[in-house]
DNA sequence: CGTCGTCTTGACAAGTATCAAGGCTGGTGG
DNA sequence: CCACCAGCCTTGATACTTGTCAAGACGACG
């Protein structure tokens, strides 16, 4: 029912129940306590199908879940049927969480693709109501909220002040620099499995005109595109036209 | 040196120091105690002239501080000079504060006009270490970070889906709102000290189509803009073109 | 084999940027 | 007091970017 390809597009490719761990570890030194707590969590994990709805707008932003594997995004729609993707929801992202008290989500969440998930209630409490004992995972959800910030600042940069050649190398550069910390990209190979009308909705450009600046970037050889997959050819090439510069300033933790 | 008019145009007009007190009680019940809190750190305000720099890139964000009159902005440079304003900072708003541990400031942020600014330390601490000793202010500092958030997604959202019409509508009604919350909009009229270049960096548009777009709203008689100030004169219609909903879902104090 | 969704292409229209110039206004200095 | 200057606003002409419409190609799937 399902080969070792379709996993791979589907993103649910290599070791699924690691990717959280691998990714909270690069922000904050786990214990082995911690990190058994997130093992537990993976290992409840249950999966959706590509539509499936994630978050809904308004629902409270105290029961964080995993990504696990597969794409989501969070989004919103104009009353006209226009369509804006904030950010993409990729495997090792947590969401379903605010610090702030009584927070409810600005915006729904939907599937893109089939997703792995864990709910992670009890990762939710530990940040919320009693964040000294469990240190290390307080402190890298913290950096985990602060980079998706980060993330969605360089979005709005992107959209208001990037033309549509710069906009889809910088995607292209941070979802490649994201899927690397979780061990998904594979020396610039990564699973991208979304469609360009999808594409075009989170760069705030029509499919046609997407579609159009992709073959640009093909054609000029700094990337591959096809099936769901994507190649960065010339990452240095990309990232001057994108002006790209990663949002991992310092704050990385102080002891290996 | 300093005639009401100019008072006017730089937004130090109304009652400075209750800007924040008459915000934040509208998010949650404050108590005398919390009252007078805000009274003392809004009496020990300082001035700080148009372009000062407010926050740094990187700049932990563990000390709020209250902007109780005149502009600011959070915004970042592309490196070829491409400038974009993620967000107003306004009278009554909050800003240098997350609700994140250790969290850095991912843009920085500047004076527009000369400001009236309280640093608020006092109230750092209350939300991040003592939560329980002032309640009201602690949920009403989260309900305005939500806000913010909410208000920001409007931004991606004006930006990337919608026309530079509809994305001034979409301004206008926001400050207007805004404003409102903190009685500083008089019937519509509304003071908005920004240059045409400012309001254009904030909207990802050229200055000349934004001056362009200005009049046909005007030509159209849905505002009056000139001498930094606005007057919303339709608001519906102006609500129809942008789609506009405020971001006030719920969430508004129990008792009165 | 037909259907459906997606990708691709062309032709054209609309939206937005750029360049350049002139006008207005408030402030400055002689 | 006046002339000048600088910053900002406005306008026109033009070019570039992006969107829309329409049609065909391709591939997956029932």
């Amino acid at each position: 029912m399902e080969n070792q390809d379709l996993r791979q597009f589907d993103g649910h490719a290599a070791p699924v129940p690691d990717v959280v761990i691998r990714r909270l570890s690069q922000y904050a030194r786990l214990s082995p306590a911690e990190e058994s707590l997130l093992a537990a969590l993976a290992a409840n994990a249950h999966e959706v199908s590509a539509g499936a709805h994630l978050l809904a707008e308004n629902e409270a932003l105290n029961r964080p879940r995993l990504m696990l594997a597969g794409w989501g995004c969070r989004f919103r729609t104009l009353s006209d049927g226009r369509r804006q993707i904030f950010e993409f929801i990729l495997p090792g992202d947590i969401y379903g969480l605010s610090h702030r008290p009584a927070a409810t989500a600005p915006a729904a969440a939907i599937a893109l693709t089939r997703c792995t998930i864990a709910e992670a209630d009890g990762l939710g409490e530990a940040v919320l109501d009693a964040p000294g004992t469990h240190p290390g995972l307080v402190a890298a959800c913290a950096k985990v909220a602060s980079l998706d910030e980060a993330w969605m600042l360089n979005q709005l940069m992107r959209v208001g002040r990037q033309n549509a050649y710069e906009r889809l190398a910088h995607l292209f550069l941070e979802i490649s620099h994201r899927l690397e910390t979780v061990g998904l990209a594979d020396d610039g190979r990564i699973s991208m499995p979304l469609t360009q009308e999808i594409i075009a909705d989170a760069m705030g450009l029509s499919v046609v005109h997407l579609n159009r600046t992709l073959q640009q970037l093909r054609r000029e050889g700094l990337i591959e595109f096809k099936n769901g997959t994507v190649k960065i050819l010339k990452p240095d090439t990309l990232a001057a036209i994108a002006d790209f510069r990663t949002p991992e300033v310092a704050a990385r933790p102080t002891a290996h």
